[in-house]
DNA sequence: TTGTTTGATGATCGTTGTTCATGATTGAAT
DNA sequence: ATTCAATCATGAACAACGATCATCAAACAA
């Protein structure tokens, strides 16, 4: 039977001329959109595309779909879009929000307020201190969402980026390193990190630089931001954190940040949500998204991802 | 993502006011319907249904998404019938007829003729002798179509029903039996069943009404309906043929037709097929439908399948 | 020819849709 | 009220389908 699928890539197939072009305009694998086109052409018995001669034409048969496909397709889309304009407006009776970085709330807080704003009516809650596992939450229905940096892909759980970001190294002024344009892994040897009590893995410096390099620095933690930068001021160590963390009183020259390695240490910042429920959430995800670029500095697109 | 099922499944409720009788017209259980529906739902996070009152109404999202049904579906449909017609046109290239009713000849010939006269293109076969399993050539790819009379549900095979049928019981003139106006099992019993030569269980009569009686009677066989009959003339036994296999001696009173049972026994006769060729034997079949209506006499619609 | 790009195909895996079995609700009738 | 019937919801299990991976075959350019 035709499908909506089908109807978007005879167009996919129309505008490109190209299987895989088309399989990469509907985000599918060149493979995938073989098998589909296909399986369409077994089940009618009809060839849907000239291979003869590049670039790819449509038949007949496959010009009809494509006059399908054009009627359709903006009318289908433009349901969806009233149906998500409609549920934004209903508003979740309740968002409970479920926070793995520590220092997420700095930002968080005037993007809950934002949306408080424009729906008045929603119900916005942080759930628990800092679990260890929020995307579990997820599933067992006791959070709607979560903001993680480093997204496992679980079954049922659907990723949106929402920015990346820098994870900059924090000394005090004056430090030895201080003079360093950036560090290194090496660097961090013999020194402390100071960080959010949380374990190794969950921490991209950890994980990403150190470990790959064999250097295991001795750990110093504080549960709060400003107690990490206090602790990093009076010279107990170093700490490295995202840029836009510190801001302040990297601005005031409490503390220097330098990046870590030539081309910085960047990460993604992803909310994490139920996929079955779809598009539900996806209107808090964008004001997640303005807010985040309107508050924070030195932040910029997640790439992929239309 | 919106699907053109769930359209279908809104227009259905729209129109029927209630989930099962909605279920129903697009023919699926309530239980699927119903799970079709909370997963669109919870998806955008709306209501769909109004369900505080008998007959259900949609909100006005689900009005949304009717509307966008009524513009879709017809659209679809045509596109889906214009592709039937082409294919119909195009005709395959050729269409492999497996048989395992023996008395099927007699329709299939005419059948056979009057599509090679609407698609002279078309290049039809009958494939091999009296083969057991005629469904296994299909998926063998060594034929495109089978004429069956039980639908055994195979993976990847799909029935569509032909027409319904009379098996009645053959007996010569001034049988002891011919003043019944119907016979049961019992009178089987004692008697010789002539038959076609196949195994027990692709004789309807035994698997239907003398197994279950524990009837048992002597065999004997014939390859040609028109040799079963003349045995039966020279009272070698009873038969149970298809009523339009013997019409012709029935008529002449060369055989005695008797119903078996009260009700008679009705089989069905179907059309197998790929089901991943999907609708592109859909123009044979209906040729096959209307010549079979058109030269036997007695046959009937089949039940349910639109 | 060789190398490169593009499309096709088979196997496999995960997701999704459907059904079955059952529980919860609703409305009507006693 | 209580019972009964009808209707809808829900959880578990299964089957089917769609997508991907890993190749292979073919077309085109150098």
């Amino acid at each position: 039977m035709i499908e909506l699928r089908h109807l978007r890539m005879v167009q996919a197939l129309a505008e490109t001329g190209s299987v895989s072009a088309a399989a990469a305009r509907v985000h599918l694998t060149q493979s995938a959109l073989s098998h589909q086109l296909g399986a369409l052409e077994r089940y009618f018995g009809l060839s849907l595309l000239d291979r003869s001669r590049r670039p790819l034409r449509l038949t007949p048969a496959g010009e009809r779909l494509l006059l399908a496909a054009r009627r359709v397709l903006p009318e289908v889309d433009a349901a969806r879009a009233e149906l998500l304009r409609q549920a934004s407006n209903h508003a979740p009776e309740s968002l409970r929000i479920a926070v793995e970085c520590h220092s997420c709330f700095d930002w968080l807080m005037p993007a809950m307020d934002a949306y408080r704003a424009e729906r008045p009516e929603a119900e916005l809650d942080l759930v628990g201190g800092f679990l260890p596992e929020p995307v579990n939450l997820l599933l067992e229905g006791r959070a709607d969402l979560a903001v993680v940096s480093q997204p496992e892909d679980r079954p049922g759980i659907r990723y949106l980026p929402l920015f990346r970001y820098e994870i900059v190294a924090l000394l005090a002024p004056g430090h030895p390193l201080a003079d360093r344009a950036f560090l290194t892994a090496a660097d961090f040897a013999g020194q402390t990190l100071i960080s959010y009590p949380v374990p190794d893995q969950a921490l991209d410096v950890v994980q990403r630089v150190l470990r790959p390099a064999g250097v295991v620095p001795k750990r110093r933690t504080a549960e709060l931001t400003v107690a990490i930068l206090q602790l990093v001021a009076s010279r107990r160590g170093l700490a490295a954190l995202p840029r836009w963390a510190a801001q302040t009183q990297i601005e005031r020259g409490y503390v220097l940040a330098r990046s870590i390695g030539q081309e910085g240490l960047w990460s993604t910042l992803y909310a994490a949500m139920r996929s079955e429920e779809g598009e539900a959430r996806e209107s808090f995800v964008s004001t997640l998204r303005r807010t985040a670029f309107a508050t924070l500095q030195g932040i910029e697109q997640p790439v992929g991802e239309g």
